[in-house]
DNA sequence: CTGGGGACGGGGCCC
DNA sequence: TGGGCCCCGTCCCCA
């Protein structure tokens, strides 16, 4: 992380370097900021680093940033104020469509879509209106109205990711996720035609809403567009950064008129060149030598491309292949569990956490592309592989499924937080949790999904051998599986509220909530005297009693005075009781 | 060792 | 849905 910050100081310095050169009138306005800023976020995201929410999806977890969740979405916006944990209608979201959406969040598109289809963008755009994210939803409606009117065909990637860079689109922009001149947006929002809802295609720059004013060329923002929105995120995407990378070559040296190349445009001239050498400056290094010919950043973003189109895993290998072989090369038999885990992995390599960001510094194409699994494309594909692998079918997997939860326990924070799903267990560190998911084997995973949940909940009671299957509620104990569901039943019907975490089940959802809150470690009621947090409100007034030395209970029978009235009834009972 | 007090965690329930 | 309150329980400290 060290690393990678110098190296995007120095890109910075260098970018402001290039204005002084070009421009006589010096601007300090950093090129390419909100994109760098915005993949700093999702690095750290995808690291838990300061991450100060966790959003609960049925039985995934995911950890976030509240301000970037706020500034997205004013459904988030309002949810954010109090809570650290928000629980999301799973009617109008699943995890998979929510990963989808905090990736869009967090870089403005749309990751993989395997098999884009209606029933993908019908639930995305149920997601996003629930969620309040017009963008995306807009996205999606023009989805779902037609493809071949809305998008080009280079709107779907090879791997189906769908890239916010519709050209007429672009060309609509005046505010994305985050903005980073306002001057430029009114750059765009003059003479140029909107579209028929303009939030709807707000975001479609939204890494670069300024890219429009290097000229009138739609494809040439198209093409810049991507690789802004693109950098080192995947390798999966490379075929259509070489596509369009080229296309960029082509167009930029001629961009004969240089007078409206402004100077937020040459701020965005670069985004490839920053991105790839913040994340891989060795080979940056390299694959420019090979392209001197070419002038100018954007010739350096060909030359990234290129170069990295030459050194990448072969093109004709499918993404599945690619991701396999990556998956077996790291030496991680578990580690197909999701872009979070895989990012940690692969950096828990160097040990501690500080480490561990710290090692993460690419120096070679490997590292790179661990960098790049923030993309959900490798997300998915790697379940897919899991459950090759496992010999499961695709799709619903128990694999899959494994992945899902671990993924979201890896999200939880606080002591032996990071449970391991099949057993139980906890662990007070991703790394000891990754350690021990090792000594899972692959059949025996399997086993365990197959029972689901009862195999977490479920324990042979010793001397119970005819009856191993327990009720977690009242622990009575059944012979079989069937007999104890039925039992469950009863159970479920009076508490219908259940813990992802530990299946324990709730009368009300606020207390299910709010159990969930010790689980993650969330106590957003902090004492200003002390700095002890607690989970609730009323524990921390409670608490405040302590500094204050009230106490208002007091014993009517011996004038013994507490600041609990628990204390105080317990008090009583000393009194009333016979000894 | 034991009892009492202080402080805190978690669940149920009502508003 | 969350706050407030009550209850049960635990842990720790101290006399």
């Amino acid at each position: 992380m060290r690393l990678l910050l110098v190296e995007y100081e120095e890109d910075r310095i260098e970018a402001v370097c290039r204005l002084y050169i070009s421009q006589e009138k010096v601007e300090m306005e950093l090129p390419n900021h909100a994109r760098q800023l915005l993949l700093q976020l999702n690095q750290q995201r995808a690291k838990g680093f300061l991450c100060d929410v966790i959003i609960v999806v049925e039985n995934a977890l995911f950890r976030a940033h509240k301000n970037i969740l706020a500034a997205s979405s004013m459904y988030f916006k309002s949810l954010m104020l109090h809570d650290n944990l928000v629980n999301l209608d799973t009617d109008m979201v699943n995890p998979s469509v929510f990963r989808q959406v905090l990736d869009f969040i967090y870089t403005g598109r749309l990751p993989s879509i395997d098999q884009p289809s209606d029933k993908n963008f019908n639930a995305l755009l149920t997601a996003a209106s629930y969620l309040q994210l017009h963008d995306l939803a807009a996205v999606c409606r023009k989805r779902l109205k037609g493809i071949e009117n809305t998008f080009p065909a280079k709107s779907v990637m090879s791997n189906g990711a769908w890239e916010l860079h519709k050209p007429e689109l672009s060309t609509t922009v005046t505010q994305g996720h985050v903005s980073s001149s306002e001057d430029c947006d009114d750059t765009h929002r003059q003479g140029e035609p909107l579209n028929d809802k303009l939030s709807d295609d707000e975001t479609f720059t939204s890494s670069s809403p300024c890219l429009l004013s290097a000229g009138q060329n739609g494809n040439r923002s198209n093409v810049a567009n991507i690789n802004i929105g693109r950098g080192e995120e995947e390798d999966e995407d490379d075929e259509d950064d070489q596509e369009l990378g080229l296309d960029l070559s082509k167009k930029s040296p001629e961009s004969s008129a240089t007078e409206e190349i402004s100077p937020q445009s040459l701020r965005e001239e670069s985004p490839q060149s920053d991105s790839i050498s913040g994340a891989n400056s060795a080979s940056s290094e390299d694959c420019s030598t090979q392209h001197q010919d070419l002038e100018g950043v954007e010739a350096m973003d060909v030359g990234e491309q290129a170069c990295e189109q030459s050194q990448v895993l072969p093109r004709a290998d499918p993404p599945r292949q690619r991701s396999r072989q990556a998956s077996r090369k790291k030496n991680w038999p578990r580690k197909d569990k999701g872009k979070i885990n895989v990012v940690e992995q692969t950096a828990q390599t160097g040990g501690s956490e500080e480490s561990k960001v710290s090692g993460e510094q690419p120096s070679s194409r490997c590292s790179l592309n661990s960098n790049r699994s923030f993309h959900c494309g490798e997300d998915g594909e790697n379940e897919k592989e899991h459950s090759e692998e496992s010999g499961q079918s695709e799709g619903e997997s128990l694999g899959a499924n494994y992945v899902y939860r671990q993924e979201g326990f890896e999200a939880v924070v606080g002591d032996n937080l990071y449970v391991c799903i099949p057993c139980g267990k906890g662990f007070p560190s991703s790394e000891r949790l990754n350690a021990h998911v090792e000594t899972h084997t692959e059949e025996e995973l399997c086993i365990k999904e197959e029972a689901e949940d009862l195999s977490a909940r479920v324990a042979p009671t010793a001397g119970t051998e005819l009856q191993p299957f327990e009720c977690s509620v009242c622990n009575k104990t059944y012979k079989d599986l069937a007999a104890l569901q039925q039992h469950e039943k009863g159970h479920w019907l009076s508490r219908p509220f259940p813990c992802h975490i530990c299946g324990k089940m709730f009368t009300q959802r606020g207390t299910m909530t709010r159990h969930m809150r010790s689980h993650l470690g969330l106590k957003p009621f902090a004492c200003e005297e002390c700095g002890m947090r607690f989970t609730r409100q009323y524990r921390l007034t409670e608490h405040m009693r302590v500094h204050s030395g009230e106490k208002p209970y007091e014993c009517q029978l011996c004038g013994g005075k507490f600041t609990q009235q628990r204390n105080l009834v317990s008090h009583l009972r000393m009194h009333t009781s016979p000894a």
